[in-house]
DNA sequence: CTAACACATGAACAGATATTCAGGTTTTTG
DNA sequence: CAAAAACCTGAATATCTGTTCATGTGTTAG
């Protein structure tokens, strides 16, 4: 017989949090735009030119991100330029990248 | 007129990689499953019922936890115990937790 | 002022995904 | 051995998600 103690489980509502962060992450062009922007801030066009996706796909990717605190931009004239809102996200990056190397 | 020197952008394969990846980690249960592992080792049933899910929804969570090698097991009679494969996902949960909880 | 440009947005459609349901396998109990 | 227990798996379905397409908003150029 096994002891039937139930252990600490996340509540639903931190385990959606965590769960809504991470979906954020699972999309390929995401992480391509973001490791765009890692290296420089890009005005929409360019970033779609720049990871081959049409601009209305980025824009919206782009939302998404802005809403999950991973981007900032500013407006200069008729251009909106993007950016990495912090660092996190490469740290997160490399940790992953780890363990998707160990065989 | 904005320079359009392309820059770094990460490889379709990898971000495909990265985005799977994350995309194990972007389900309520998932996170429940693996926050019940990180205090003990437990069998399928028990898992279950303190994660309030189906033994037929667990065991299909566990495989994709074990294709991404994030949980180990061991069987033990009719029983199979799981338990975490390694911490690196306590780390993850860290992190994002305090990307979460900013401001 | 008008046209073109840069970007954002809503609806719609195609592809992915988590659960349920109905078995199937292996091990233990009686 | 037969039945039950514990777990796994495939198919089906309902839901979610990312792209495209068409359109809307704001800005600059002529």
């Amino acid at each position: 017989m096994v002891e039937n103690a139930l252990p600490d489980v996340l509540s639903v509502d931190k385990a959606q949090r965590m769960a809504e962060f991470f979906a954020v992450l699972s999309d390929p062009g995401r992480w391509r735009i973001l490791s765009a922007l890692a290296s420089q801030e890009m005005r929409v066009r360019d970033l779609a030119a720049a990871v081959d996706m049409s601009e209305s796909a980025v824009s919206h990717q782009l939302r998404i991100l802005r809403n999950s605190r991973l981007v900032k931009y500013r407006k200069q004239g008729r251009n909106v330029l993007y950016c990495l809102k912090d660092h996190h996200i490469l740290n997160l990056y490399r940790d992953v990248s780890e363990h998707l190397d160990e065989d």
